[in-house]
DNA sequence: CTGAAAGCGCTTACAG
DNA sequence: CTGAAAGCGCTTACAG
């Protein structure tokens, strides 16, 4: 303390007030003073800094998807031994007792991994005042928040999925779509449209549908696209659950699959395995973006990193047992 | 620190040194003053300590299960305002960098939840050296190691299980158990054995196997046991991805499910609603086991709890389509 | 193994 | 808004 006293031309008891953050101090003089500590990487001595530590936020997800994340992040962490922290957000508001982020100001982790980033602009501010590096894992984006993120290429999942039932033969192809208030939702629908289009078989509007990422909703849009009086050969579905939900409802109407009816998701869950045919689905390599959140956080907290920065890893068609060409 | 040297009869530089570690000082003046210490709560003057943190530690766990844990777990800890740690030990021990219990001694959580417990005594013993308190949940049993503990009614289950096929009608009725150094699988099968004793209909040794807790057993062992000039009407399955591994085997032979098998699960994962039949399973309240462990934990934190407390919590048997009367 | 004395780093109360 | 002086809590080097 005695050499910043020095160097900032100032006594020890200033350099004091300055740490312990008393209003008395000349603006100038405190900034000089903070500059100095900070370039001295100045501690207090005795100070038991708290072991670095990430933490992953979790707004709602798959199960399956979010342990493969933490995987991924966990490999990082452990190469640089960090502690690695969990938060699920709940769905449900009321049940947050004290929001998120201000828990985490009070932990005050090194970093923090968002995932599904549903994040305001005023939390945004309120980690960047604690100065705590934020970095976002497969945003369904929100545009407004400039932070550096990881996704997955969902437009060439959604195109390769959909070539795959072109060239399997099918002409009669069915859409179901996630929320429309869901970017990553909308640029999969867009890209099965645009792969359509291009084939020469364009999306006819009594085949495609907006449902949400539920099993019950791929019951509900199941049922009733299946159920019309010319009804498609294969459905391309917003995630693995919706399709899930698909295929129940194909069998309660007697229809086989892949017989009859192919069905191809998105996501790659375990259940896509599970279930009888195994799924067709677009693998998203979340422990991969698990893995790049984590070392994109690392970079930014060693130093500044461009705020767009925005890394898109890529998606993998996985053709198993529920697409087929089609009967006649 | 004055006031304890003059408790402890001593000088400040005394007391100074065994805050310090230092080996010069007698085991009996030590004690003393660690003792006062411990006491009047000393605490080093502008040392921040870390905020509080519960670490869980899994053993490879079905996902689904994990997440359900750690939602159990964290509604307890918000209500404490603690951070929470996520730990996964990997299952090929050649992948650990280092231990996880050096990581966590260097980490200090304030206590840790260990899941599926399969630790030594040496790493209980380290945890033990460290003073962090510790709580297994849903352990498989190493009896060995005296921690508090929660887990679900295996038994109790499992005996609910059988005697729901055995009021369907069920007489020829198998039982895939789960791996033979499982206390946990043993407690299922042995429950399955007694509750068919008892109802008359005692378990022939060619319905009965001993597989793994994977999907690919059931299949196994299904197709096996379902390929037997006088097969089973039913089948007791260990867990419940062995389940539906054994729902695809009986497909494959061109058995429907429930008219021509009924098959029963364990654990309730998502998984087996969003097969079609839903499965009948036992289910273990495994959101439940998070938060009694967390809770358990923190009676710890506070004060010395008998370390053979163990609370058991009740399962359910969840009946859903894939169990039925027998066809003859 | 322990204490009296000196010292170190920081903070506080006072004066201007 | 700032510094010289006094003080606080802890540690260190020395002596026995």
């Amino acid at each position: 303390m005695a050499t910043i006293a020095r160097l900032a031309g100032v006594s020890p008891p200033t350099v004091s007030r300055v740490l312990n953050g008393r209003s008395d101090v000349a603006a100038d003089t405190r900034r000089r003073v903070e500059q100095l500590l900070r370039e001295h990487g100045y501690r207090r001595p005795g100070a038991i800094l708290p072991s670095p530590r990430i933490e992953v936020v979790f707004y709602g997800l798959e199960t399956n998807l979010a342990i493969e994340m933490m995987r991924g992040v966990q490999a990082v962490v452990n190469e640089h031994d960090l502690g690695l922290g969990f938060t699920e957000v709940p769905a449900d508001p009321s049940a947050r007792q004290r929001s998120w982020c201000d828990r985490l100001l009070t932990q005050r982790p090194t970093g923090v991994i968002i995932v599904h980033s549903q994040f305001t602009a005023e939390q945004h501010a309120q980690l960047a005042a604690g100065a705590i590096p934020l970095v976002a894992a497969d945003p369904n984006g929100q545009p407004t928040q400039p932070v550096p993120s990881v996704s997955a290429a969902n437009w060439q999942g959604a195109v390769a999925a959909t070539r795959h039932l072109l060239e399997l033969g099918h002409r009669q192809i069915g859409v179901i779509g996630g929320p429309v208030e869901s970017l990553y939702a909308r640029e999969r629908m867009e890209a099965c449209r645009a792969a359509l289009e291009i084939a020469g078989v364009p999306l006819r509007p009594r085949l495609a549908r907006t449902g949400e990422f539920s099993f019950e909703s791929g019951l509900a849009h199941g049922s009733e696209l299946l159920s019309q009086p010319d009804p498609p050969t294969a459905l391309l579905c917003a995630n693995d659950l919706q399709a899930l939900g698909v295929c129940k409802a194909a069998r309660q109407l007697g229809l086989r699959i892949p017989q009859d009816l192919s069905v191809v998701g998105f996501d790659g869950i375990d259940a896509g395995n599970w279930c009888d045919p195994a799924l067709t689905t677009v693998r998203q390599p979340f422990r991969d973006i698990g893995a790049a959140a984590a070392n994109l956080l690392l970079a930014l907290i060693a130093g500044p990193v461009p705020a767009l920065t925005r890394v898109e890893l890529p998606t993998t068609l996985v053709v198993r047992d529920s697409t087929a060409p089609p009967r006649s």
